[in-house]
DNA sequence: CCGCCGTTTGGACGAATGTCAAGATTTTCT
DNA sequence: AGAAAATCTTGACATTCGTCCAAACGGCGG
């Protein structure tokens, strides 16, 4: 067995889950470039300074290296969107707020959010991606529910749908801008704004 | 060169593309089983009565065969959606039958529908399949919004958004639903209808 | 009956895959 | 410094992949 050692003892601070992560970053970059079909244990291996047996040192095997990605993403993409809501004063200001902000994280990393949509089918076919892949989704689910009751909020008015279907039609939005975008499409990302932007007022109730 | 023959004189009613359409619609199982990542041309021959040799008699190659896979599932999917609107006599008889097709819909071949997902994740790496995808994303587009429209004009009012943005909602609905219903939820179809309901009159100016 | 031609088989090929193990190298502790 | 543990490389393994090809099959006109 030349296989992870069962204890570590010295160098506390794990220097082995920083390993893990450097490497989970590198496969997170292959999989943002090819595609899960696409990407293999030594393709990823090309995308570190290390070679590819170095990969069954630190993960058992190929699935449990994509399930620490998808861990891994999930973890950049919380702490990315935490911030969020902020100091809007009007409900108009934060729909933008919200607007500009998910354009901007589509312009900045189309390949991450092809990625992402990529890694979620995945877990329809491959049972063990799914629970790391809802949980996932369920921290999106949040963070456009805060944005949606903020609004509501603003607005001296209430929220007129499930955070589930908030965030399936906000997904819905950003897929398909998405798709438009990568397509070469030069109105997709201000399409995008302005659909969000929209579907701020269709989501609450009537504001007197 | 064994490859098809560039002329074939007889069976004039083309037995080559009856054939053709057998394989691809044996290779769509396979796809809806597997998932692209886990499709092989050996897998997708098990799903016929033939060896996997014949494949490559029939299509050039493997991207060819996914290809018209993707082409043969549009034919199947607007046959299908071509009926729809029918005979609604109120905007909500129309949204509730609307609802009722599309939870029919996701819970008659849920695998096709996951597989359909999939495919349209794969040509954002894959662009040989892009404008196949494209094609069907416009006509699915175009069966949403001719339900949208006919919803605005028996409330007697007018849509307050662009077919793109009707269709990327509905589709968000729709594929949040997918993932819920394959994990299990039992009110994913439910969830589905009553979101597809209430989405119609946000969709529509306020009717008098 | 033969020979033709479209069809189908089955096996082969090189390349690529996930996995593993043995050894070399580096780090850490005494 | 020397021993032990942790880390990393290298090459190999059995499979599987897409692709190709020679041979066999089968029906039909001569």
């Amino acid at each position: 067995m030349t296989s992870a050692p069962a204890v570590r003892r010295r160098t506390p601070a794990d220097k082995f889950e920083d390993r893990r992560r450097e490497l989970a970053d590198a496969a997170l970059l292959a999989l943002a470039d090819l595609g899960y079909a696409r990407t293999s244990l030594r393709t990823i291996a090309e995308h570190t300074k290390f070679s590819h047996g170095l990969l069954h040192y630190y993960f058992a095997d190929k699935v449990e290296l994509i399930t620490y990605c998808v861990r891994r993403y999930k973890a950049a993409c919380v702490q990315r969107y935490e911030g969020g809501v902020g100091d809007a004063a009007t409900p108009g200001e934060l729909a933008v707020a919200c607007a500009d902000g998910l354009a901007a994280a589509l312009a900045e990393a189309p390949l991450m959010h092809r990625m992402w949509y990529d890694l979620r089918t995945q877990s329809l076919f491959e049972p063990a991606f799914r629970d790391d892949v809802a949980e996932i989704d369920e921290s999106l689910r949040d963070m456009i529910w805060r944005n949606v009751s903020a609004y509501a909020g603003l607005a001296g008015t209430e929220p007129t749908c499930s955070p589930a279907d908030a965030y399936a039609l906000f997904d819905g939005l950003f897929q398909q801008a998405l798709l438009r975008h990568l397509s070469g499409e030069e109105t997709a990302l201000d399409d995008l704004r302005r659909g969000v932007r929209e579907l701020f007022p269709r989501l609450v109730r009537l504001g007197g």
